[in-house]
DNA sequence: ATATTTCTACGAAGACTTACGTAGATTGAA
DNA sequence: TTCAATCTACGTAAGTCTTCGTAGAAATAT
């Protein structure tokens, strides 16, 4: 699976987030977090339109962009790759070092283990 | 914290391991895995030695190569970077994408399964 | 001593990503 | 109609990563 490049992942968050969104509508969040300009947001939305990334219908004369890979795809190949790369496959030393510093909120630690519990039937 | 590029995290692995290498040795190891020739194994271990993520000390004509990075903290930060930029800061949803699938081995699961009961305390 | 092998060092090419400037088309307002 | 605003499309430039060719130094073999 394609995964998608830092910038294109930020535009990605923002249109799994609403669905749907003009370039306008997405490099206008996109300014709220980092300084983007407009031409640089549509090109990659281009960009990533011609890889399949992102999905376009015609609206007026603008387009309207949506997502065309699931979040859940996403982050399960970025995920994947990392695991493979940096913790040579060992799913537990992935999870070790991820909750093994004390800023793991106890909420977060909890729905881990509701989940751990439901995994095994 | 400087993450290491796919390539360097290749040649880093293989010095993890081993402790420290002569190029030959490195580029032996990943000739296993890839092709790859030897002059770009050289390269990129220079220039890793130039980032600071390697060191390296003289023997007779050639040099011996280590790491100047833990692991540990390679893994951590990396993994911090996949956490933000793709599920969001949430520790929770990143170790369920991770395990939600039949594939974890049960050794596995039993072996997060004792050390979350271990953080407990 | 000369040829071969083994390294290092340097440079540069190709791919990819990100970032914008600019031109041209379309829409809406004066 | 004409002017300004809005968008698209195109090109390109800078930065990074990966790759390898080539030259030259050092060690080894003949």
């Amino acid at each position: 699976m394609t995964t998608p490049t830092p910038a294109e992942l930020d535009i990605l968050q923002v249109l799994w987030a609403c669905g749907e969104a003009k370039v306008q509508e997405v490099n206008d969040k996109l300014s709220e977090i980092k300084p983007v300009g407009y031409t640089t947001t549509l090109k990659t939305m281009q960009i990533m339109e011609q890889k399949g990334l992102l999905g376009r219908k015609k609206d007026g004369k603008s387009h309207i962009y949506f997502p065309q890979i699931a979040q859940a795809d996403t982050q399960s190949s970025m995920l994947d790759k990392l695991l493979q790369s940096a913790f040579g496959g060992s799913k537990s030393q992935l999870v070790m070092q991820l909750l093994g510093n004390k800023k793991v909120s106890k909420k977060e630690l909890d729905e881990i283990k509701t989940f751990l519990d439901n995994l095994e039937k």
